[in-house]
DNA sequence: TTATTTCTGTGACATACATCACATTTTTAT
DNA sequence: ATAAAAATGTGATGTATGTCACAGAAATAA
């Protein structure tokens, strides 16, 4: 698949039935190759978090146009080498950073992400504490009073599902980026 | 490089100093593609667990090699694919479940992985409890209590840096894989 | 062997975070 | 506009696991 227009969560469900983010994926951004060149069956669900469009493309042809194309076929593992460093970087952070510094780091991925609105601050993004305490590994409560403390600190400012960063030095900081 | 014999742990450091494993390597396993198919530099260190000998295949024909060789390059996406599944599992568990259930889910890939010795139940390999806690995202003294709680069960017998199963079924059940 | 360093075991303790439960607000449907 | 459903805020409480500190064992060096 490759998305058009839009931003879509990647998430695996794990065995309690709990949901895991791995990936954010957004305008340009291809999704859904690691089932063509994986092993075994791999399962992840894609759920887009506002109206996107998506091309598809059949499994196939696909895989043809890489075999006989091996500039397009370094293109993907270039594309699989920096999924995996990500993916990589998470682990470590989920298993030995505090909520709040992994929370911080993820806000700060989402407005390099996807960018921010006219007002050159605000997240161009609506997420739901859920889906950002998904995305954190963390529950939703704990998401919603490091977000409230962040407020307090003046360090962002929220209103219902949009955030805005005031001060993003400070945001830096809490994640250990400064 | 190529890993002919031996057992490596290719681990990141946090960002407090601490040692986070994100992948194990051994025998006939490649290693270290990432940084010569990623975009921006990936640093990793790779340290044996045991004398190993590794053969090492500069940069440059080896990507030539790929370039020319689109079969090559797919076998190549094929492994990126799934250490990219195995990653994003690993921060599902690290996120969600408890040390104990990751330990054991950690001892079941290990013993997959390396293989058992003549007896057909240890574990062919010798682990620190440190580099165990590393594996697993957490700290020597947890493994160490975990461990002993496991022993006392009588589904793992330990002397000093070996680890023998001796009772597959509960050891799975433990991981949740049962 | 003895000395020295590196691992490991174990208790006491602190705390970050999950969980539960319910009130309140916001969104969606009718 | 009203009702129903979904999302959010907030307090109280429990607990898994990290941290610290030190003793004992094992491995390594001399």
């Amino acid at each position: 698949y490759c998305v058009q227009s839009g931003k879509i969560k990647v998430s695996q469900i794990g065995m309690d039935g709990k949901e895991q983010i791995v990936h954010m994926v957004h305008n340009g951004d291809i999704m859904g190759y690691r089932a063509i060149f994986g092993a075994d069956k791999y399962s992840c669900s894609a759920m887009a978090l506002e109206d996107s469009i998506i091309c598809f493309l059949p499994k196939e042809p696909f895989y043809k146009m890489v075999e006989n194309n091996s500039k397009l076929a370094l293109k993907i593992a270039h594309i699989l080498s920096d999924e995996l460093k990500e993916a990589e970087r998470k682990i470590t952070s989920t298993a030995q950073q505090p909520v709040i510094q992994r929370l911080a780091q993820n806000l700060l991925i989402l407005q390099e992400h996807y960018g921010v609105e006219a007002d050159g601050a605000t997240i161009n993004l609506q997420i739901k504490r859920e889906d950002l305490a998904n995305l954190v590994g963390t529950t939703r409560e704990t998401v919603t009073r490091i977000l409230y403390e962040l407020q307090h600190q003046a360090i962002i400012e929220l209103s219902s599902k949009k955030i805005k960063i005031l001060q993003l030095d400070k945001l830096k900081k809490h994640a250990h980026k400064l």
